[in-house]
Formats: C-alpha cells, sequence, structure tokens
DNA sequence: ATGGCCAATATGATTGGA
C-alpha cells in the first residue's frame, strides 16, 4: 500500500498536477491540504475517474483537506475534537477496512503559527495539544494508524536550510518542536525519519526569493505511523521533482510504502 | 541585477501563507 501526503496549495489551481502526479504514482491513499475550496466546488468528477473514492472538508478561502482513496470509506469525519468553536477546516479522518483489520488515517493542515506575537501562536500549539490527546487517545486501538499531513513543523535543525535563521519562527520555536516530539513520544514513528537520516530531505520551497533554485528547503510535512503501520514500513520518498513542474504548488508529495493489504 | 511569489476575493488592494 502506497499512501501519500501533499499540501497543493488550492485543488482548482492544481488539478491537472494532481492528476498527472497520481496518474505516474499510484498511491493507494492521498491526504491533501489546502484545498481552498468549499464542499459544492470540489473537483470530484476528474479523481473519481482516476478510481479514487474521495472524502473532503472545506471552506471558503482557506484551509480545507481531503483524502483519496482507492479503497472504500467505512467512515469519514471531520475537525479534530476539543475545541467546538474551531471552525477552520484543518482535519478529516477516515476509516478502510484491510485484510488485517482496520486502517484509520488523518489528512492534517496544522496552523502555521506566525506572527507569534499574535493570538496565531497560541492557537497553534492549542491544536497541537488538541492533535496529541487524539493520538493518545486512537493510538489505544491498536489499529494502523497514520497521521499525515502539513504539520507547519520543522522538528530538527538538520530540516531547515539556516537553522539559526528560523529559531523565532512559528515552525521552529523550541515550543513548536516540543509538541511535535511529544506526539512521536507516545509512539507515533516520523515515516521519512525512519527511513533515512540524510539532512535536506525538504518537503516546501517558499515561491518567494529564488528558495527552490538554491535548495532553501523546510520538512514540514511528515507522515506519523502507529507502532503496528510502523512494523510494515519499506520505504519512503519525497518527490521534489514535482515542484520544478508548472505551476507548482510550494510543497511537494511524501510517500510511504507500508506492506499492508 | 544581491531582488525575486502565489492564491482567493465581487477584481484591486488586502489577507494569508511559511
Amino acid at each position: 500500500m502506497r499512501v501519500a501526503t501533499w499540501n497543493i496549495n488550492s485543488i482548482k489551481q492544481r488539478i491537472d498536477n494532481l492528476a498527472a502526479w497520481l496518474t505516474e504514482r499510484a498511491p493507494d491513499i492521498v491526504c491533501l491540504q489546502e484545498t481552498k475550496c468549499v464542499d459544492e466546488a470540489f473537483p470530484r468528477e476528474p479523481l473519481e475517474s482516476l478510481g479514487y473514492n474521495v472524502a473532503f472538508h472545506g471552506q471558503k478561502t482557506f484551509n480545507g483537506v481531503a483524502i483519496l482513496s482507492k479503497y472504500r470509506f467505512d467512515e469519514v469525519t471531520a475537525r479534530l475534537p476539543g475545541d467546538g468553536a474551531d471552525e477552520q477546516a484543518r482535519f478529516l479522518e477516515a476509516v478502510i477496512s484491510t485484510p488485517q483489520g482496520a486502517l484509520r488515517i488523518a489528512s492534517i493542515y496544522l496552523p502555521n503559527g506566525n506572527p507569534v506575537n499574535t493570538e496565531k501562536y497560541p492557537y497553534k500549539l492549542k491544536w497541537l495539544e488538541r492533535l496529541h490527546h487524539y493520538a493518545a487517545e486512537r493510538l489505544k486501538l491498536e489499529e494502523y494508524l497514520i497521521l499525515a499531513g502539513d504539520y507547519n513543523v520543522i522538528p530538527n535543525p538538520a530540516d531547515v536550510y539556516d537553522p539559526a535563521g528560523w529559531i523565532d519562527d512559528a515552525l521552529f520555536r523550541p515550543q513548536s518542536r516540543e509538541k511535535f516530539h511529544a506526539l512521536t513520544h507516545l509512539g507515533l514513528t516520523d515515516a521519512v525519519r525512519a527511513t533515512s537520516d540524510a539532512p535536506g530531505l525538504y518537503t516546501f520551497w517558499d515561491y518567494q526569493a529564488g528558495a527552490w533554485s538554491k535548495n532553501n528547503g523546510l520538512r514540514i510535512d511528515h507522515i506519523l505511523l502507529s507502532p503496528r503501520a510502523a512494523d510494515r514500513l519499506t520505504a519512503t520518498a519525497i518527490d521534489r521533482q514535482v515542484r520544478s513542474w508548472e505551476k507548482p504548488s510550494d510543497h511537494v508529495p511524501v510517500v510511504a510504502e507500508l506492506a499492508i493489504g
């Protein structure tokens, strides 16, 4: 089973890129973020015609998450628990059946958190705490659990081109990193880091300042695996060539291969 | 050249992204 996450920065702007990548890569399940599309306008037909079941949770203008799956959905649930007043479309969970039991997967678009001297940063930290509580509860089920998405967290210095320059940024502040590491301390495995300790494994390059041509990247898109899922991990990849396509997203797909199904 | 972007929104300046 091939599982991926990709922040596509507008599904309408990226539908051709997405279709081309799906055709080339043939992933089984894809978590998408920043669809920026209300549910009534989600372009499900071109994705269904490629053989995917499609689930989405969007809002006007901002945010928006989706899951594409070659497997039928048994359950789909939107919204991260823990704050009933949170209207931002940043979380979508789906359950599918495998021969070895249920596989639960969530598409996650964690808040950016900048500027840090505004209410945006405490919102990010609170969201990380809500995710921690959710993960702790779901891990008790001992299923295949995959939490994949744009975490907007740079876990370690090797995951950013200029660590010193990013130290005060919401993506790299110690408090942000600590809360991300607390997730892995629950027993979740960072799939890319389980397969490589190489520096420069970036998933995002800013549109500005020639970041791509200078390889000024960040690793902020992550696939976290429960112990049962991590036991099935065989390989990962970051499809960085997609960043050089016409009309690219500023993020590229992250892929994990799992011996499931 | 020592800078440099992109998407959505009743569309033209603003907001958000990271």
